[in-house]
DNA sequence: GAGCAAATATATACCAAGTGCAGAAATACC
DNA sequence: GGTATTTCTGCACTTGGTATATATTTGCTC
């Protein structure tokens, strides 16, 4: 729908208007905590009006978890755009573990002090972490579309496919957010955060039948 | 806390209070939807003050969704109570194979007109959805405790496992309430719902590189 | 059974999220 | 410059949920 062909006075105007509501709102909240802060009181720190806001952002759930939009079709592309001969899941396991390399805030191993109180910001907020849940469900799809459409695989199949896998990813991605919320450097726990992916994408691969059989 | 040990006048009256709140609500909500009735509507149904209603129930959702509370440890329960010598996973299946053949709702083989209303409506409001994303979060987290407990498995490890199980069995029953309401019959769904029930929980036992490493 | 303390219910007023509407202001187009 | 079209705004309104203070009910003791 939106372009990005041609900038246009108006369009860069909306542009600027969505940003800067959006930089109110997360300064807002990250100072004073999601619940504390009203979005009549966002819309007036940004300069627009409350029916304005909410003409950019249809929730106030939205002015946090927007920015998070790209990264829903992430997994989706990554399968999507994997070398031929290479697995989804290989392909997958590949892209975190470069993440965690990256310190990419995805997978929870990112401990720049904004990206712990944001982390904790959502936390404390039921309905952001209810939005977030919408949000997994949403890479789920994503990813379940990918996989039926590239890797030949029936509808629910698919479906009971990437439920598991992005199910795991976002786990792994909690459990290395708990650490960092208890004070530990990304440095110190990048090593345990690469031995619990493989673990997790080990579990993914061979099964949990692996527990009780042994290793393949 | 709610100790069933001796009636009580008062605990018997909250009893009855408690039942016809959520009688009024639910039958006010399939007939006009979610969305459509206002708590003030369901609290004048009930012959009872906003205020009351409100402490029966925190949220309007919990109108709906306590009748569920009950489900969310089911699988916790099952994997603690299953046989020496029965793998969780083992369990689980045998359980949820059960679940079809008695046509019970949470697997989502039920035709019953209510129930199809019911999931119609849960469908029809995104803030009833979002509460059973929860639900469904803390059915995770009581089986990853259950295997943890009873498998010896490490605390991310029995969490990672628990999310897997449980998000199978999730879109399992999703596809399952999808048949239904596209109009089909419990009864001739239920071949289909067993075939599919099989492909999820033998996914979760081989892996998924059984897709394409073939059968084990 | 009267009387009193604790629990529950109610009425009222209130706050915040979100919507509908009518009109003002800005922008695009000619 | 004039006009049609977006976009923004102010205002009133609905609804979920809470605070407070008051009334009612229940349980218990004598």
């Amino acid at each position: 729908m939106d372009d990005d062909a041609r900038p246009g006075l108006r369009e860069r105007k909306k542009q600027r208007t969505h940003a800067a509501i959006s930089d109110a709102a997360i300064a807002l909240f990250l100072e004073h905590g999601f619940n504390q802060v009203s979005v009549a009181q966002v819309a007036e720190a940004a300069e627009v009006s409350k029916r304005t806001l909410f003409a950019y952002f249809p929730t106030k759930e939205d002015l946090v978890v927007h920015r998070l939009a790209d990264h829903e079709t992430e997994s989706a592309r990554v399968v999507r755009a994997r070398e031929a001969g290479t697995t989804p899941l290989a392909a997958l396991r590949g892209h975190f573990l470069a993440g965690l390399d990256a310190r990419d805030p995805i997978t929870g191993l990112n401990d720049h002090p904004v990206a712990l109180r944001l982390t904790r910001m959502i936390n404390d907020a039921p309905t952001l972490v209810a939005r977030m849940d919408r949000f997994k469900r949403g890479a789920e799809l994503a990813l379940a579309e990918a996989l039926h459409e590239t890797a030949n695989l029936p509808d629910l199949t698919a479906r009971l496919t990437a439920v598991q896998i992005v199910s795991v990813q976002w786990e792994l991605a909690q459990e290395n957010a708990a650490h960092m919320a208890s004070g530990e450097s990304a440095d110190d726990r990048h090593a345990g955060a690469v031995a619990d992916a493989e673990l997790g994408f080990a579990l993914l691969d061979r099964g949990l039948g692996s527990l009780t059989r042994g290793p393949a």
